[in-house]
DNA sequence: TTATAATGTAATCGA
DNA sequence: TCGATTACATTATT
């Protein structure tokens, strides 16, 4: 049994902060910019238990809330906003450092399987390689951007490349049917709210290191692979 | 009641907590290789003598070592690089609490002391503000950047306006003093590589907070002006 | 008990 | 936004 005053410390002064409007003796420690205080970091926050169960279920939802959302949760829980985005960015990195890859799903080859329509979010997607890689749908690139960008020109190409070169050797039907299997069109599905433009480059960081987990092993064209897969799967094609 | 669960979240294993939460989802995560043990915590590392030696003597000459000191360690000392990285952070947070504490120099106003040329990391640097202020030696901040850049131009003259508005109020000999006591042009040491940019960044934040350990009292001017003299001591003057 | 290695996570910066 | 790194609070080991 430590110490446990450093915790009820924060607690406290969260607390106070929180619900009613701070107190004079430590209003300043949480203001970043008053006048005269400055403190080059923020003190860290302690959420409490309801906020944080309220967050968890608010990640389980949508990994990427949009400023809408947040102001709801801020709102709700009586939490800055910026702190609210703060929180799903460090949540988001843990989901990608540790849930991510320990959930991977091991399926049916890329050709196989029916890809959601532009499912940016379900780990699901992620698919273990096959044996041989279908070559990448002809998308023009140049189709992409004008969506959003969530890479630069320079990253997918880079990326095709990456996929292109070292294993070109697959068979025609294979890639007809990777085409078809692959390729959708954005839904309808994301017209209120469509994942923001970096969410599809969260995708990307998935696939590409959803083998890195157990071994050193190479598995770079499977990465680059099932990234190549997942990003395409993710944009409309060029009509 | 508030907020326990943070605490009980880091008290328990980390495998049970997020069972409660669409468990089907998330179990398989935690659960992960070693299905019915709980993870373990790493067993404690036990550096050798030699091994801290080198490990102290490097945490004189540089407090944030980066990535390439690190690996220079590892390899040399035979120790993973994160357990370094790990070392490091307990060794500044160490730093931080007691030897900084202990060290501050009691006495001599800040135009009277001598600086070293770019002492990032000496406590000693860290000075108990005298009654008055002096002010900040008028440097280009424009010069600042192309060394290295710390701090946005922003941040830099937002420091200043913060330290010139409050205290205005010193002598100009005061100022010609201070100019000549804290300003020091960078030295050679650094040549090779100097400190990395977080490490001045550390520096203000060090200098700024350095008085709030204790009380709750205002120090605000103080904080300032040591983090801003602290600042101006560590770069170099324009030519 | 103390010192300190290890862990979790909010905060911060650069890109 | 991410990724890396930090400080900080805490836990747990020796």
């Amino acid at each position: 049994m430590s110490s446990k005053k450093g915790l009820k410390r924060s607690a406290l002064e969260n607390g106070i902060l929180k619900q009613s409007r701070r107190s004079d003796s430590f209003h300043s420690v949480f203001v970043l910019a008053t006048d005269t205080k400055r403190r080059q970091r923020r003190r860290r926050t302690a959420f409490t238990d309801e906020q944080l169960d309220r967050l968890e279920e608010a990640f389980e939802n949508e990994k990427f809330p949009g400023i809408q959302i947040r102001e709801d949760l801020s709102r709700e829980l009586n939490i800055k906003e910026d702190r609210i985005q703060v929180w799903f960015q460090n949540r988001r990195a843990r989901w990608r450092k540790h849930e991510l890859k320990n959930k991977p799903v091991t399926g049916l080859p890329v050709s196989q399987k029916s890809f959601p329509a532009c499912d940016f979010y379900s780990p699901n997607i992620l698919q273990p390689p096959p044996a041989v890689f279908p070559p990448l749908p002809s998308v023009s690139f140049t189709s992409w951007e004008p969506m959003y960008a969530p890479f630069t020109t320079k990253q997918v190409l880079s990326l095709k490349r990456d996929f292109e070169l070292p294993h070109s050797h697959t068979t025609d039907s294979q890639a007809t049917q990777a085409n078809n299997a692959v390729i959708h069109p954005l839904e309808t599905s994301s017209a209120s709210h469509g994942p923001s433009p970096t969410a599809s480059k969260d995708i990307l960081y998935q696939a590409s290191s959803f083998y890195d987990s157990d071994s050193g092993e190479s598995h770079h064209s499977a990465e680059d692979y099932s990234a190549a897969v997942t990003l395409v799967s993710c944009f409309q094609r060029e009509t």
